[in-house]
DNA sequence: CGGGTTGGCTAATGGGAGTAGCTTTTAGGC
DNA sequence: GCCTAAAAGCTACTCCCATTAGCCAACCCG
Protein backbone atom coordinates (compact mmCIF):
# COMPACT_ATOMS: atom_id res chain seq x y z
CA UNK A 1 0.00 0.00 0.00
CA UNK A 2 1.77 2.69 -1.46
CA UNK A 3 1.66 6.52 -0.64
CA UNK A 4 0.28 8.50 -3.68
CA UNK A 5 2.40 11.69 -2.46
CA UNK A 6 -0.50 13.90 -2.71
CA UNK A 7 -1.31 17.42 -0.86
CA UNK A 8 -3.94 20.26 -1.07
CA UNK A 9 -2.23 21.66 -4.31
CA UNK A 10 -1.49 18.67 -5.67
CA UNK A 11 -5.04 17.75 -5.56
CA UNK A 12 -6.35 21.16 -6.58
CA UNK A 13 -3.77 21.22 -9.73
CA UNK A 14 -5.25 17.90 -10.47
CA UNK A 15 -8.42 19.24 -10.19
CA UNK A 16 -7.79 21.93 -12.28
CA UNK A 17 -6.65 18.87 -15.42
CA UNK A 18 -9.67 17.50 -14.91
CA UNK A 19 -11.56 20.64 -15.91
CA UNK A 20 -9.44 21.47 -18.51
CA UNK A 21 -9.93 17.82 -19.85
CA UNK A 22 -13.70 18.43 -20.20
CA UNK A 23 -13.65 21.50 -22.27
CA UNK A 24 -16.43 24.35 -21.84
CA UNK A 25 -18.25 22.06 -19.58
CA UNK A 26 -15.07 20.79 -17.86
CA UNK A 27 -15.88 22.72 -14.87
CA UNK A 28 -19.42 22.14 -13.96
CA UNK A 29 -18.81 18.43 -14.44
CA UNK A 30 -15.95 18.16 -11.90
CA UNK A 31 -16.24 15.48 -9.41
CA UNK A 32 -14.25 14.14 -6.87
CA UNK A 33 -14.21 10.37 -8.28
CA UNK A 34 -12.75 12.01 -11.68
CA UNK A 35 -9.93 13.95 -9.52
CA UNK A 36 -9.31 10.11 -7.55
CA UNK A 37 -9.33 8.55 -10.39
CA UNK A 38 -6.76 11.22 -12.25
CA UNK A 39 -4.85 10.25 -8.40
CA UNK A 40 -5.03 6.64 -8.77
CA UNK A 41 -6.53 7.10 -5.13
CA UNK A 42 -9.93 6.19 -3.61
CA UNK A 43 -12.52 8.77 -3.86
CA UNK A 44 -12.52 9.31 0.16
CA UNK A 45 -8.83 9.51 0.48
CA UNK A 46 -9.46 13.17 -1.46
CA UNK A 47 -11.19 14.51 2.05
CA UNK A 48 -7.92 13.96 3.88
CA UNK A 49 -6.47 17.12 1.58
CA UNK A 50 -9.78 18.99 0.72
CA UNK A 51 -12.83 20.06 2.72
CA UNK A 52 -15.85 19.34 -0.04
CA UNK A 53 -16.12 19.03 -3.57
CA UNK A 54 -17.15 22.70 -3.30
CA UNK A 55 -14.06 23.44 -1.26
CA UNK A 56 -12.62 22.44 -4.23
CA UNK A 57 -14.03 24.44 -6.60
CA UNK A 58 -13.45 27.25 -4.79
CA UNK A 59 -9.81 26.52 -5.19
CA UNK A 60 -9.81 25.91 -8.97
CA UNK A 61 -11.90 29.27 -9.39
CA UNK A 62 -9.28 30.85 -7.18
CA UNK A 63 -6.22 29.61 -9.53
CA UNK A 64 -8.07 30.38 -12.67
CA UNK A 65 -8.82 33.70 -11.60
CA UNK A 66 -5.24 34.05 -10.70
CA UNK A 67 -4.11 33.03 -13.82
CA UNK A 68 -6.39 35.41 -15.68
CA UNK A 69 -5.33 38.19 -13.55
CA UNK A 70 -1.42 37.29 -14.43
CA UNK A 71 -2.01 36.96 -18.50
CA UNK A 72 -3.77 40.39 -18.21
CA UNK A 73 -1.45 42.50 -16.33
CA UNK A 74 1.63 40.48 -18.80
CA UNK A 75 0.30 41.37 -21.68
CA UNK A 76 -0.41 45.23 -20.86
CA UNK A 77 3.39 46.27 -19.29
CA UNK A 78 4.78 48.94 -20.84
CA UNK A 79 1.20 49.56 -22.61
CA UNK A 80 -1.28 52.52 -22.72
CA UNK A 81 -4.43 53.28 -24.22
CA UNK A 82 -6.23 51.34 -27.01
CA UNK A 83 -2.81 49.34 -26.97
CA UNK A 84 -3.31 47.91 -23.86
CA UNK A 85 -7.06 47.63 -24.05
CA UNK A 86 -6.63 45.52 -27.20
CA UNK A 87 -3.40 43.44 -25.74
CA UNK A 88 -5.18 42.54 -22.33
CA UNK A 89 -8.42 41.71 -23.95
CA UNK A 90 -6.85 39.55 -26.43
CA UNK A 91 -4.43 37.61 -23.79
CA UNK A 92 -8.27 36.98 -21.67
CA UNK A 93 -10.11 35.35 -24.82
CA UNK A 94 -6.72 33.57 -25.24
CA UNK A 95 -6.64 32.08 -21.58
CA UNK A 96 -10.65 30.96 -22.34
CA UNK A 97 -9.37 29.42 -25.65
CA UNK A 98 -6.66 27.38 -24.11
CA UNK A 99 -8.69 26.67 -20.93
CA UNK A 100 -11.99 26.78 -21.15
CA UNK A 101 -12.92 24.51 -18.29
CA UNK A 102 -10.61 26.96 -16.02
CA UNK A 103 -12.44 30.28 -17.54
CA UNK A 104 -15.67 28.80 -17.06
CA UNK A 105 -14.47 28.42 -13.05
CA UNK A 106 -13.68 32.35 -13.38
CA UNK A 107 -17.34 32.97 -13.30
CA UNK A 108 -18.08 31.44 -10.26
CA UNK A 109 -19.66 34.51 -8.06
CA UNK A 110 -18.04 34.89 -4.21
CA UNK A 111 -20.78 35.41 -2.06
CA UNK A 112 -20.13 38.04 -0.33
CA UNK A 113 -20.83 37.13 2.83
CA UNK A 114 -18.85 33.76 3.02
CA UNK A 115 -15.30 34.11 4.73
CA UNK A 116 -14.76 30.90 2.92
CA UNK A 117 -14.57 33.48 -0.30
CA UNK A 118 -12.65 35.55 0.80
CA UNK A 119 -9.78 34.85 -1.25
CA UNK A 120 -11.82 34.98 -4.10
CA UNK A 121 -13.60 37.57 -3.87
CA UNK A 122 -10.03 39.40 -3.34
CA UNK A 123 -8.22 37.87 -6.24
CA UNK A 124 -11.53 38.63 -8.58
CA UNK A 125 -11.44 42.43 -7.13
CA UNK A 126 -7.17 41.70 -8.56
CA UNK A 127 -8.40 41.06 -11.96
CA UNK A 128 -11.01 43.76 -12.17
CA UNK A 129 -8.27 46.25 -11.21
CA UNK A 130 -6.33 45.22 -14.56
CA UNK A 131 -9.28 46.65 -16.54
CA UNK A 132 -8.84 49.76 -14.31
CA UNK A 133 -5.22 49.96 -14.64
CA UNK A 134 -5.71 50.14 -18.25
CA UNK A 135 -8.78 52.16 -18.62
CA UNK A 136 -6.81 55.17 -16.41
CA UNK A 137 -4.60 56.11 -19.11
CA UNK A 138 -7.66 57.34 -21.21
CA UNK A 139 -8.20 60.41 -18.92
CA UNK A 140 -11.79 59.38 -17.83
CA UNK A 141 -13.36 61.66 -15.06
CA UNK A 142 -13.34 59.73 -11.68
CA UNK A 143 -17.54 59.26 -11.65
CA UNK A 144 -16.97 57.57 -15.27
CA UNK A 145 -14.27 55.18 -14.64
CA UNK A 146 -16.57 52.66 -12.77
CA UNK A 147 -19.18 52.33 -15.85
CA UNK A 148 -16.13 52.30 -18.48
CA UNK A 149 -14.90 49.53 -16.93
CA UNK A 150 -18.34 47.83 -16.48
CA UNK A 151 -18.74 48.09 -19.93
CA UNK A 152 -15.31 46.70 -21.49
CA UNK A 153 -15.83 43.72 -18.60
CA UNK A 154 -18.98 42.76 -20.13
CA UNK A 155 -17.95 43.16 -23.33
CA UNK A 156 -15.01 40.85 -23.39
CA UNK A 157 -17.05 38.38 -20.90
CA UNK A 158 -20.06 38.18 -22.82
CA UNK A 159 -18.22 37.76 -26.30
CA UNK A 160 -15.61 34.97 -24.83
CA UNK A 161 -18.32 33.01 -22.96
CA UNK A 162 -20.94 32.76 -26.07
CA UNK A 163 -18.00 32.22 -28.47
CA UNK A 164 -17.14 29.26 -25.76
CA UNK A 165 -21.06 28.28 -25.41
CA UNK A 166 -21.01 27.83 -29.60
CA UNK A 167 -23.07 30.83 -29.55
CA UNK A 168 -21.22 32.53 -32.79
CA UNK A 169 -21.69 30.25 -36.23
CA UNK A 170 -19.44 30.58 -39.20
CA UNK A 171 -16.47 30.28 -36.89
CA UNK A 172 -13.61 31.88 -39.63
CA UNK A 173 -14.96 35.73 -38.84
CA UNK A 174 -14.98 35.27 -34.75
CA UNK A 175 -11.59 37.12 -35.11
CA UNK A 176 -12.67 40.21 -36.79
CA UNK A 177 -15.86 40.42 -34.79
CA UNK A 178 -13.66 40.62 -31.76
CA UNK A 179 -11.54 43.07 -32.83
CA UNK A 180 -14.38 45.37 -34.04
CA UNK A 181 -15.85 44.37 -30.49
CA UNK A 182 -12.55 46.19 -29.29
CA UNK A 183 -12.79 49.05 -31.47
CA UNK A 184 -16.29 49.84 -30.16
CA UNK A 185 -15.08 49.71 -26.34
CA UNK A 186 -12.19 51.85 -27.53
CA UNK A 187 -13.85 54.19 -29.20
CA UNK A 188 -16.69 54.66 -26.67
CA UNK A 189 -14.85 54.85 -23.39
CA UNK A 190 -12.69 57.41 -25.50
CA UNK A 191 -15.81 59.61 -25.88
CA UNK A 192 -16.78 58.84 -22.24
CA UNK A 193 -13.36 60.54 -21.51
CA UNK A 194 -14.42 63.47 -23.38
CA UNK A 195 -17.84 64.05 -22.58
CA UNK A 196 -19.45 63.17 -25.86
CA UNK A 197 -22.73 64.44 -26.48
CA UNK A 198 -24.03 60.53 -27.24
CA UNK A 199 -22.51 59.79 -23.79
CA UNK A 200 -23.72 62.34 -21.82
CA UNK A 201 -25.53 60.45 -19.07
CA UNK A 202 -25.49 62.60 -15.44
CA UNK A 203 -25.81 60.06 -12.40
CA UNK A 204 -29.23 61.31 -11.39
CA UNK A 205 -31.18 58.84 -12.66
CA UNK A 206 -32.67 59.47 -16.10
CA UNK A 207 -33.29 56.33 -16.78
CA UNK A 208 -35.35 53.56 -15.34
CA UNK B 1 -54.28 7.09 -5.35
CA UNK B 2 -55.90 9.99 -7.60
CA UNK B 3 -54.31 11.24 -10.31
CA UNK B 4 -51.70 14.50 -10.28
CA UNK B 5 -53.15 14.94 -13.79
CA UNK B 6 -49.32 15.95 -15.23
CA UNK B 7 -48.49 16.19 -18.47
CA UNK B 8 -45.40 17.51 -20.67
CA UNK B 9 -46.10 20.90 -20.25
CA UNK B 10 -47.23 21.36 -16.75
CA UNK B 11 -44.45 19.58 -16.08
CA UNK B 12 -41.84 21.53 -17.57
CA UNK B 13 -43.78 24.29 -16.39
CA UNK B 14 -43.27 23.01 -12.65
CA UNK B 15 -39.52 22.36 -13.72
CA UNK B 16 -39.59 26.29 -15.06
CA UNK B 17 -40.84 27.66 -11.72
CA UNK B 18 -38.66 25.11 -9.64
CA UNK B 19 -35.64 26.88 -11.62
CA UNK B 20 -36.80 30.20 -10.72
CA UNK B 21 -37.35 29.05 -7.23
CA UNK B 22 -33.90 28.87 -7.38
CA UNK B 23 -32.37 32.39 -8.00
CA UNK B 24 -29.57 32.79 -10.44
CA UNK B 25 -27.93 28.98 -9.53
CA UNK B 26 -31.61 27.40 -9.93
CA UNK B 27 -31.14 26.27 -13.30
CA UNK B 28 -27.02 24.37 -12.42
CA UNK B 29 -29.51 22.78 -9.11
CA UNK B 30 -32.67 21.48 -11.10
CA UNK B 31 -33.38 18.08 -10.44
CA UNK B 32 -36.26 15.55 -10.52
CA UNK B 33 -36.69 15.06 -7.13
CA UNK B 34 -37.55 18.54 -6.89
CA UNK B 35 -39.82 18.98 -9.62
CA UNK B 36 -41.74 15.61 -8.61
CA UNK B 37 -41.93 17.27 -5.09
CA UNK B 38 -43.75 20.38 -6.05
CA UNK B 39 -45.91 18.23 -8.57
CA UNK B 40 -46.63 15.86 -5.28
CA UNK B 41 -45.46 13.18 -7.04
CA UNK B 42 -43.01 10.30 -6.41
CA UNK B 43 -39.61 11.33 -8.95
CA UNK B 44 -40.04 8.30 -11.26
CA UNK B 45 -43.57 9.18 -11.88
CA UNK B 46 -41.79 12.04 -13.67
CA UNK B 47 -40.81 9.44 -16.23
CA UNK B 48 -44.24 9.26 -18.10
CA UNK B 49 -43.77 12.77 -19.41
CA UNK B 50 -40.29 13.36 -19.35
CA UNK B 51 -37.65 11.23 -21.20
CA UNK B 52 -34.77 12.76 -18.85
CA UNK B 53 -33.52 15.17 -16.73
CA UNK B 54 -31.24 15.88 -19.41
CA UNK B 55 -34.39 16.77 -21.72
CA UNK B 56 -36.56 18.52 -19.32
CA UNK B 57 -33.36 20.99 -18.56
CA UNK B 58 -33.34 21.29 -22.66
CA UNK B 59 -37.37 21.85 -22.56
CA UNK B 60 -36.50 24.56 -19.66
CA UNK B 61 -34.30 26.03 -21.65
CA UNK B 62 -36.33 26.13 -24.76
CA UNK B 63 -39.10 27.80 -23.05
CA UNK B 64 -36.48 30.85 -21.35
CA UNK B 65 -35.13 31.33 -24.84
CA UNK B 66 -38.43 31.41 -26.42
CA UNK B 67 -39.80 33.90 -23.63
CA UNK B 68 -36.71 35.70 -23.82
CA UNK B 69 -37.11 36.30 -27.81
CA UNK B 70 -40.75 37.47 -27.37
CA UNK B 71 -39.91 39.76 -24.54
CA UNK B 72 -37.31 41.35 -27.32
CA UNK B 73 -39.82 41.51 -30.39
CA UNK B 74 -42.95 43.15 -28.14
CA UNK B 75 -40.15 45.62 -26.86
CA UNK B 76 -38.98 46.75 -30.29
CA UNK B 77 -42.54 46.95 -32.16
CA UNK B 78 -42.67 50.46 -33.64
CA UNK B 79 -39.31 51.13 -32.83
CA UNK B 80 -36.08 51.95 -34.90
CA UNK B 81 -32.55 52.55 -34.41
CA UNK B 82 -30.95 53.39 -31.01
CA UNK B 83 -34.25 53.62 -29.19
CA UNK B 84 -35.48 49.64 -30.29
CA UNK B 85 -31.67 48.63 -29.25
CA UNK B 86 -31.98 50.48 -26.03
CA UNK B 87 -35.41 49.13 -25.56
CA UNK B 88 -34.66 45.47 -26.82
CA UNK B 89 -31.55 45.73 -24.48
CA UNK B 90 -33.46 47.10 -21.55
CA UNK B 91 -36.38 43.75 -22.41
CA UNK B 92 -33.50 41.28 -21.88
CA UNK B 93 -32.27 42.38 -18.59
CA UNK B 94 -35.46 42.82 -17.36
CA UNK B 95 -35.98 39.50 -18.05
CA UNK B 96 -33.40 38.43 -16.51
CA UNK B 97 -33.45 39.74 -13.12
CA UNK B 98 -36.97 38.58 -12.92
CA UNK B 99 -35.95 34.72 -13.96
CA UNK B 100 -32.50 34.64 -13.19
CA UNK B 101 -33.09 30.70 -13.07
CA UNK B 102 -34.40 31.15 -16.73
CA UNK B 103 -32.48 33.73 -17.91
CA UNK B 104 -28.98 31.26 -16.97
CA UNK B 105 -30.92 28.29 -18.61
CA UNK B 106 -30.50 30.54 -21.86
CA UNK B 107 -26.88 29.90 -21.98
CA UNK B 108 -27.28 26.80 -22.69
CA UNK B 109 -24.75 26.03 -26.06
CA UNK B 110 -27.42 23.57 -28.27
CA UNK B 111 -25.07 20.85 -29.53
CA UNK B 112 -24.65 21.55 -33.20
CA UNK B 113 -24.89 17.98 -33.78
CA UNK B 114 -27.65 16.42 -31.84
CA UNK B 115 -30.96 16.65 -33.57
CA UNK B 116 -32.41 16.42 -29.87
CA UNK B 117 -31.00 19.77 -30.05
CA UNK B 118 -32.65 21.01 -32.66
CA UNK B 119 -35.43 23.24 -31.69
CA UNK B 120 -33.83 24.65 -29.43
CA UNK B 121 -30.53 25.58 -32.35
CA UNK B 122 -33.88 27.19 -33.91
CA UNK B 123 -35.07 29.18 -31.56
CA UNK B 124 -31.80 30.49 -29.99
CA UNK B 125 -31.75 31.44 -33.78
CA UNK B 126 -34.48 33.09 -33.85
CA UNK B 127 -33.39 35.36 -30.61
CA UNK B 128 -30.52 36.46 -32.66
CA UNK B 129 -32.93 37.27 -35.57
CA UNK B 130 -34.36 40.32 -33.29
CA UNK B 131 -30.98 41.71 -32.56
CA UNK B 132 -30.08 41.35 -36.28
CA UNK B 133 -33.38 43.26 -37.00
CA UNK B 134 -33.16 46.01 -34.57
CA UNK B 135 -29.30 46.53 -36.25
CA UNK B 136 -31.07 46.36 -40.26
CA UNK B 137 -32.15 50.01 -39.02
CA UNK B 138 -29.02 51.55 -39.05
CA UNK B 139 -27.85 50.74 -42.51
CA UNK B 140 -24.56 48.74 -42.09
CA UNK B 141 -22.60 47.45 -44.99
CA UNK B 142 -23.71 43.76 -45.44
CA UNK B 143 -20.42 42.66 -44.30
CA UNK B 144 -20.61 44.39 -40.72
CA UNK B 145 -24.15 43.19 -39.53
CA UNK B 146 -22.58 39.92 -38.31
CA UNK B 147 -19.98 42.12 -36.26
CA UNK B 148 -22.31 44.19 -34.98
CA UNK B 149 -24.85 42.00 -34.12
CA UNK B 150 -22.18 39.55 -32.10
CA UNK B 151 -21.08 43.18 -30.17
CA UNK B 152 -24.36 43.68 -29.47
CA UNK B 153 -25.09 40.35 -28.02
CA UNK B 154 -21.37 40.32 -26.17
CA UNK B 155 -22.34 43.67 -24.14
CA UNK B 156 -25.68 43.38 -23.53
CA UNK B 157 -25.00 39.48 -22.23
CA UNK B 158 -21.69 39.92 -20.57
CA UNK B 159 -23.47 42.64 -18.35
CA UNK B 160 -26.67 40.67 -17.98
CA UNK B 161 -24.26 37.86 -16.73
CA UNK B 162 -21.93 39.71 -14.31
CA UNK B 163 -24.56 40.92 -13.17
CA UNK B 164 -26.42 38.04 -11.63
CA UNK B 165 -23.20 36.34 -10.72
CA UNK B 166 -23.04 39.64 -8.45
CA UNK B 167 -19.80 40.50 -10.26
CA UNK B 168 -20.42 44.26 -9.65
CA UNK B 169 -20.01 46.34 -6.42
CA UNK B 170 -21.92 49.39 -5.80
CA UNK B 171 -25.14 48.02 -6.44
CA UNK B 172 -26.88 51.76 -7.29
CA UNK B 173 -25.29 52.56 -9.88
CA UNK B 174 -25.87 49.47 -12.30
CA UNK B 175 -28.53 50.91 -14.16
CA UNK B 176 -26.23 54.13 -15.18
CA UNK B 177 -23.61 51.57 -16.28
CA UNK B 178 -25.89 49.88 -18.16
CA UNK B 179 -27.16 52.83 -20.42
CA UNK B 180 -23.58 54.17 -20.66
CA UNK B 181 -22.83 50.59 -22.37
CA UNK B 182 -25.60 50.95 -24.56
CA UNK B 183 -24.55 54.26 -25.61
CA UNK B 184 -21.30 52.99 -25.84
CA UNK B 185 -22.89 49.99 -28.50
CA UNK B 186 -25.09 52.44 -30.15
CA UNK B 187 -22.54 54.76 -31.05
CA UNK B 188 -20.28 51.87 -32.11
CA UNK B 189 -22.96 50.52 -34.35
CA UNK B 190 -23.05 54.20 -36.06
CA UNK B 191 -19.69 54.26 -36.60
CA UNK B 192 -19.35 51.03 -38.04
CA UNK B 193 -22.23 51.80 -40.34
CA UNK B 194 -20.55 54.99 -41.32
CA UNK B 195 -16.96 53.49 -41.70
CA UNK B 196 -15.40 55.53 -39.47
CA UNK B 197 -11.42 55.68 -39.12
CA UNK B 198 -11.82 54.20 -35.71
CA UNK B 199 -13.95 51.01 -36.67
CA UNK B 200 -12.32 50.83 -40.01
CA UNK B 201 -11.19 46.94 -40.35
CA UNK B 202 -11.04 45.32 -43.45
CA UNK B 203 -11.82 40.96 -43.51
CA UNK B 204 -7.93 40.67 -44.45
CA UNK B 205 -7.35 39.83 -40.87
CA UNK B 206 -4.87 42.55 -39.51
CA UNK B 207 -5.06 41.10 -36.43
CA UNK B 208 -3.94 37.94 -34.76
C1' DC C 1 -69.94 -2.89 -17.94
C1' DG C 2 -65.39 -4.32 -19.73
C1' DG C 3 -60.90 -3.84 -21.46
C1' DG C 4 -57.07 -1.32 -23.03
C1' DT C 5 -54.32 2.59 -22.31
C1' DT C 6 -52.37 5.70 -19.31
C1' DG C 7 -50.47 7.61 -15.06
C1' DG C 8 -49.14 6.72 -10.90
C1' DC C 9 -46.76 3.65 -7.42
C1' DT C 10 -43.00 0.73 -4.96
C1' DA C 11 -38.78 -1.65 -5.28
C1' DA C 12 -34.30 -1.93 -6.88
C1' DT C 13 -29.74 -0.53 -9.28
C1' DG C 14 -25.89 2.43 -9.84
C1' DG C 15 -23.14 6.34 -8.99
C1' DG C 16 -21.39 10.21 -6.43
C1' DA C 17 -20.71 12.90 -1.94
C1' DG C 18 -19.48 12.54 2.45
C1' DT C 19 -18.48 10.03 7.29
C1' DA C 20 -16.41 6.58 10.47
C1' DG C 21 -13.05 3.92 11.81
C1' DC C 22 -9.10 0.87 10.69
C1' DT C 23 -4.25 0.25 9.02
C1' DT C 24 0.03 1.37 7.26
C1' DT C 25 3.51 4.43 6.17
C1' DT C 26 6.63 7.84 7.50
C1' DA C 27 9.00 11.53 10.15
C1' DG C 28 11.15 12.55 14.42
C1' DG C 29 12.86 11.98 18.82
C1' DC C 30 15.35 8.99 21.65
C1' DG D 1 18.33 1.63 14.84
C1' DC D 2 13.65 1.59 17.52
C1' DC D 3 9.15 3.59 18.94
C1' DT D 4 5.64 6.43 18.66
C1' DA D 5 2.36 9.52 16.80
C1' DA D 6 0.60 11.99 13.11
C1' DA D 7 -0.54 11.69 8.35
C1' DA D 8 -2.37 9.34 4.34
C1' DG D 9 -4.59 5.74 2.57
C1' DC D 10 -8.31 2.16 2.58
C1' DT D 11 -12.93 -0.31 3.17
C1' DA D 12 -17.54 -0.13 4.63
C1' DC D 13 -21.42 2.55 5.14
C1' DT D 14 -25.15 6.22 4.62
C1' DC D 15 -27.69 9.39 1.96
C1' DC D 16 -29.34 11.50 -2.13
C1' DC D 17 -30.40 11.43 -6.84
C1' DA D 18 -31.31 9.49 -11.67
C1' DT D 19 -33.08 5.85 -13.85
C1' DT D 20 -35.33 1.10 -14.84
C1' DA D 21 -38.69 -2.56 -14.08
C1' DG D 22 -42.82 -4.16 -13.08
C1' DC D 23 -47.32 -3.64 -10.59
C1' DC D 24 -51.95 -1.58 -10.01
C1' DA D 25 -55.54 1.74 -10.23
C1' DA D 26 -58.06 5.22 -12.83
C1' DC D 27 -59.95 6.79 -16.97
C1' DC D 28 -61.85 6.44 -21.66
C1' DC D 29 -64.24 4.27 -25.29
C1' DG D 30 -67.16 1.00 -26.92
Amino acid sequence: MPRAGLNHAVVVNLAAQVVDDGGPRGFAELSLAKVAAKAGVAAPSLYKHVGSLADLRRDVALIAVRELTAAGTSATVGRAGADALHSLATAWRSYAHEHPGRYAATQIGPDPEDPADARLREAAAESVQVVGAVLHGFGLPDDRVIDAVRAVRAGIHGFVTLELGGGFRMREDVDQSFTVLLDMLVAGVAALATSDTLLDHDATGSHR
